[in-house]
DNA sequence: AGCACGCCGACT
DNA sequence: GTCGGCGTGCTC
C-alpha cells in the first residue's frame, strides 16, 4: 500500500524566484508537487487524478493527486484532509500529458492541471476585506493610509479587487484591528443540474379526487413516464402544493432527476446520407481506413506495424476534406471508439455544426463561449461514454473520452491552435503526444499546410494524402438558367482563376481609387449578373510599414532584412529584431521617387468608396467592430446567404470555410499589409490567407474568379497563391527557412517582458540578455543565438511597454529551461508570431 | 495567500 | 537598544 501522495496544489508558486540557483531548481519548481501522507481511513478510496483538500501553511487548499510513492522526499509531511470528489478528474494519461506540456512549454504544472479540469470545479478561497467599525484612526504610514482610504471609498471588497501595490499594507492593518479580514470558501461554481419530475405510482379511481387532481392523474397517465414538474404545472394549472397532496396520498412520487445541460439541446439536425466519394477521395480514404485495422487488437499485423498513423490531408479548398473526416469518425465509432475534431474557434459556425450533427447523434460541442455548466456537462458526458464525437476549438482536445481512436485537426495551419495565454501550448503538438499515448490515429487537414507540417511529411514522419481537385457541389441550389458558364456537372470543379493586379501600374495610369480598373470592371459585371462579391481587407498591422508608391519598395532593416516599422515618436523607422533606428527618408532609395506613404485602410473606407462607385449595390460589413453582439456573425452570414446583400466586406473571418454558391468574385484590396510585418512567417501567412480567400470564389457551377491587388506582384507568396501552386510556394519558403535558420530548421523561444516604464522594461530585457549570453559562453552552446533585445512589434499595449528577446537554435530549452522568470515575463516556446 | 524572518531607519 | 515598516522566502 502506498504511504504518500504527490499533490499539485491550487496556488501560484512561481512568482518570486531569482535567476541564479541550481540548474535543476527552476525545472523542479515548475512541476512542483507536495508530498502528503495518506491517512488510514482514506487508503481504500484514494485514487490518481482525484481532487483532494490538503492543509497548506495556514490554509486549506484543493489539489490534484498526480502520483503515489512509498517514500517521501521530505521529512515532514501532513495528512490529506479529505477527498473532494470520489471520481478522479484526470486519467494517468492526462497527468503524463500535463507533465509533457509543462516541460515543453516551460509553464507551471499547476496551470496545466487547472486547464485540464473542467472550469468551475476547483474551489478557490476568497478573501474579504472591510474596515472595522469605529471612526477615529491614528496617524498611519503612507501605504496603510492609502489602503484605508481605498476601503473607505469602495466598501467591503474582495482581495483580488484591491490594487496590487496596496497588498503589502494589509497585514499591519489587520493586526492593529483597523481592517477585518475573512476567508470564505465558496461552493464549486458548477454542479450537476437536477430538475424535479413527477411519476405516477398508482392511478386511484378518479372519482375520489377533485377536478384538479383528476387532471393531473390523467395527464400523467397519458404521458406514461416521469414528467418535468414545470410541464405538469403548465398543463394542469396545478401548484407544488397540489402535487405534494397527491404524493402523501401515495398516488404519485416527486423525484429529482439529473439533466445534462447541452448547448445543442433543441437543435434539430437534418440527417444526411454520406455522398459517394470521388476517385481521389476514395484513394485517400482507402489509406486511412487501412490504418485503422492496425488499431484492432485482433489484427494479425505484428506490433511494429501497428503504430498509429498521422496523416496530412492536403486538399485544395472545396476538395471535400470534411467528408473524409466524417467517414473516419464513423469508422472509429463503428470500432467502439470515440473521435475528436478540432476546428479553429472562428470556424465553429452553425453550418459546421450542421454538417457534423447531420451524421452523428451523440455529439458534444466544446468551445470558449459555453457556460461553465454546459462545459461541465459536456465534459462529464464525454467521461461517461455518452459521446461519440467531440467537435470544438483548441481546448476540446482535452475532452476525457474513455477510448479515443481518432483526432482530426481541420485547418491544421491555423495560428489559433497556439494558445496565447499561460500554457502556451500548440494543439497540433499536444495532439501528437496524446495520440501517441493512447494509440489514436491523427488526421491533419488543410488546403495550405503549415510548412513545418509539410516538411515533416517530406521526411516521412507523417503520411501525405492529396486531394488536388475541387468537388462539385451545390447543384441543388442553382437553377439551370442561372448557369452562364459552359461548365457542366462534372465530378470536379476548376479552382477560380486569380488575377494579380499591380497597384503601381494603376497609380501610373492615374487611378487613385483603392479599386483597380480590373476590380471595378469585375464588380460591375458580377453585380449585373446578380451574383455576389466578397472584398477582403487585411487589417493586421495597419499603417505601420512604409512603402514607396512608385516602385513598391518597402524599407527594410539593413542588418536583418526585416521590414521596418514607422513610429510617430521621433518620426523613426524601427527594426523590431535588432532595434536599429533610421530616420524616415524623403526619397526612395530604389527609384528616387518622393511618394512615400504609410499603409493601411479600414472596412468603413472601402464601404464608402463602393457607395460612390456602385450606389445601387447593397453592402454588408463583417469585422470585429460590427460583430460584438452575440449572434452578429450568424445574422450577417444569414443575410448574405439569403442574397439580401451583394457585397460583403470583411477581414480575417472571411477566409474561413465559407461555402457560398453565389459568390463569383473575390477581391483582395491589398495583399501587402500582411506581407510587410516583421515576422518570419509573413510569407506563409500571406500565402495561406490569399489561398483561403480566393477559395471562397467559384464554389458552384456558376464559376468565379479572384482579384488580388498588390504593390508587390513579384513576391513568391502572391504568385504561388494566384497559381494555386502550393508546391511552388513550399519550395521557396522552405529554402528561405533553411537559409535563415528559422523553423523547422531551428526552434524558437520568445521571451517578452512587459512593464509600465519603457526604461525599466528595456533594462530588464538587457539584463536577461546578458545572463543568457554569459551562459551560452560558459556552457559552450554555440548552436544557440539570441535575436534582440529589441522592442516588440506591438511595442506598447494598453499603456505597457513590451521588449523581447528570441532564443533560436536546435535546442533552446537547454538554455531557457533552467531559468525562473520574475513577474512580468512571458515565455513562449514555438511562438506562432514574433510580433 | 498568509506568515515568519531579517534588515534598517527612527525614536524612547 | 527596540519598535515597526518593508522586502524576501516558504508552504509537503
Amino acid at each position: 500500500m502506498n504511504k504518500y501522495a504527490q499533490v499539485v496544489v491550487n496556488a501560484p508558486l512561481l512568482t518570486t524566484q531569482p535567476h541564479e540557483g541550481e540548474p535543476a531548481a527552476a525545472e523542479s519548481r515548475r512541476e512542483l508537487a507536495f508530498t502528503y501522507t495518506i491517512p488510514e481511513h482514506l487508503a481504500a478510496t484514494i485514487n490518481l487524478g482525484q481532487l483532494v483538500w490538503v492543509p497548506f501553511g495556514k490554509r486549506r487548499l484543493q489539489g490534484v493527486i498526480i502520483a503515489f510513492s512509498e517514500t517521501s522526499p521530505v521529512e515532514a509531511t501532513r495528512d490529506i484532509a479529505e477527498i473532494a470528489e470520489l471520481r478522479p478528474f484526470l486519467s494517468a494519461t492526462q497527468i503524463d500529458l500535463a507533465h509533457w506540456i509543462a516541460r515543453t512549454y516551460l509553464c507551471a504544472l499547476n496551470d496545466v492541471i487547472q486547464m485540464l479540469l473542467p472550469s468551475g470545479i476547483v474551489q478557490e478561497p476568497q478573501v474579504h476585506l472591510a474596515l472595522a467599525p469605529g471612526g477615529t484612526r491614528p496617524a498611519l504610514p503612507a501605504k496603510q493610509f492609502a489602503l484605508v482610504e481605498w476601503l473607505a471609498r469602495e466598501g467591503e471588497s474582495e482581495l483580488r479587487d484591491v490594487p496590487r501595490e496596496l497588498h503589502g499594507a494589509i497585514d499591519a492593518l489587520v493586526k492593529r484591528g483597523i481592517v477585518i479580514r475573512e476567508t470564505v470558501v465558496p461552493q464549486a461554481r458548477v454542479k450537476p443540474k437536477r430538475v424535479k419530475s413527477v411519476r405516477l405510482i398508482s392511478a386511484t379511481a378518479p372519482a375520489e379526487l377533485n377536478a384538479k387532481a383528476q387532471r393531473i392523474v390523467e395527464f400523467l397517465q397519458r404521458e406514461n413516464k416521469p414528467v418535468w414538474i414545470s410541464a405538469v404545472y403548465a398543463e394542469t394549472h396545478s401548484t407544488l402544493a397540489d402535487l405534494r397532496k397527491l404524493e402523501t396520498a401515495g398516488i404519485l412520487a416527486l423525484e429529482e432527476e439529473e439533466v445534462w445541460r447541452d448547448s445543442l439541446a433543441g437543435r434539430e439536425f437534418e440527417t444526411a446520407v454520406p455522398p459517394t466519394l470521388t476517385p481521389e477521395q476514395q484513394a485517400a480514404w482507402d489509406e486511412i481506413v487501412s490504418s485503422f485495422k492496425f488499431q484492432d487488437p485482433s489484427s494479425t499485423n505484428n506490433l511494429a506495424t501497428r503504430k498509429p498513423e498521422t496523416f496530412l490531408l492536403h486538399g485544395v479548398t472545396g476538395s471535400g476534406k470534411t467528408e473524409i473526416y466524417l467517414r473516419a469518425l464513423a469508422e472509429v465509432i463503428a470500432r467502439g471508439k470515440q473521435g475528436i475534431i478540432l476546428v479553429p474557434e472562428i470556424s465553429l459556425t452553425p453550418q459546421t455544426l450542421q454538417r457534423f450533427g447531420a451524421r452523428f447523434q451523440r455529439l458534444a460541442v466544446i468551445h470558449s463561449r459555453l457556460s461553465p455548466g454546459e462545459r461541465y456537462d459536456a465534459w462529464r458526458r464525454c467521461r461517461d461514454g455518452l459521446v461519440d464525437v467531440v467537435i470544438g476549438a483548441r481546448s476540446a482536445l482535452f475532452a476525457p473520452l474513455p477510448n479515443l481512436g481518432l483526432i482530426v485537426l481541420d485547418e491544421e495551419h491555423d495560428p489559433s491552435y497556439k494558445q496565447d495565454i499561460a500554457p502556451h501550448y500548440h494543439a497540433r503538438a499536444v495532439v501528437g503526444e496524446l495520440a501517441r499515448r493512447v494509440g489514436a490515429t491523427v488526421i491533419l487537414g488543410s488546403a495550405t499546410p503549415d510548412v513545418e507540417t509539410y516538411y515533416r511529411a517530406t521526411r516521412g514522419e507523417l503520411r501525405l494524402l492529396e486531394l488536388p481537385h475541387r468537388v462539385s457541389a451545390h447543384a441543388d441550389k442553382i437553377q439551370k438558367s442561372e448557369i452562364t458558364s459552359q461548365k457542366s456537372a462534372a465530378v470536379y470543379l476548376e479552382l477560380p482563376p486569380v488575377e494579380v493586379v499591380d497597384l503601381r501600374a494603376e497609380l501610373k495610369a492615374g487611378n487613385r481609387s483603392m479599386f483597380s480598373r480590373a476590380l471595378q470592371r469585375e464588380m460591375a459585371r458580377t453585380l449585373a449578373a446578380r451574383e455576389q462579391v466578397i472584398l477582403f481587407l487585411n487589417r493586421r498591422g495597419t499603417a505601420t510599414f512604409i512603402l514607396c508608391r512608385d516602385c513598391g519598395h518597402v524599407f527594410k532593416c539593413k542588418r536583418c532584412e526585416n521590414p521596418m516599422t514607422f513610429h510617430d515618436v521621433g518620426d523613426q523607422l524601427v527594426c523590431h529584431h535588432c532595434n536599429r533606428r533610421d530616420r524616415v527618408p524623403t526619397q526612395c532609395p530604389a527609384c528616387g521617387g518622393a511618394r512615400i506613404r504609410y499603409f493601411g485602410v479600414g472596412t468603413e473606407k472601402v464601404e464608402a468608396e463602393i457607395q460612390t462607385l456602385f450606389p445601387q449595390a447593397r453592402t454588408l460589413r463583417w469585422d470585429w467592430d460590427v460583430t460584438r453582439g452575440k449572434d452578429a456573425h450568424a445574422a450577417i452570414l444569414e443575410k448574405f446567404t439569403l442574397r439580401q446583400a451583394d457585397i460583403l466586406i470583411g477581414t480575417q473571418m472571411l477566409a474561413k470555410g465559407l461555402d457560398l454558391p453565389f459568390v463569383t468574385l473575390v477581391g483582395v484590396i491589398s495583399a501587402d499589409t500582411s506581407l510587410n510585418l516583421p515576422d518570419f512567417r509573413v510569407g506563409e501567412r500571406t500565402f495561406q490567407l490569399l489561398t483561403q480567400v480566393a477559395g471562397r470564389a467559384g464554389r458552384s457551377a456558376l464559376g468565379g474568379k479572384a482579384i488580388v491587388q498588390t504593390y508587390n506582384p513579384a513576391h513568391y507568396a502572391i504568385g504561388a497563391a494566384a497559381a494555386h501552386a502550393y508546391a511552388a510556394f513550399y519550395e521557396q519558403e522552405i529554402a528561405f527557412r533553411r537559409a535563415q535558420m528559422y523553423p523547422p530548421f531551428s526552434r524558437l523561444i520568445r521571451l517578452t517582458y512587459t512593464h509600465a516604464s519603457a526604461t525599466k522594461a528595456q533594462a530588464e530585457v538587457v539584463r536577461l540578455a546578458e545572463v543568457l549570453q554569459t551562459r551560452i559562453a560558459q556552457r559552450g552552446l554555440p548552436a544557440l543565438d539570441l535575436l534582440g533585445p529589441a522592442p516588440a512589434f506591438f511595442a506598447r499595449v494598453r499603456g505597457q511597454y513590451r521588449y523581447h528577446l528570441i532564443v533560436r537554435g536546435e535546442n533552446p530549452h537547454a538554455l531557457v529551461a533552467e531559468l525562473a522568470f520574475p513577474l512580468g515575463w512571458r515565455v513562449d516556446v514555438d511562438p506562432a508570431s514574433v510580433l
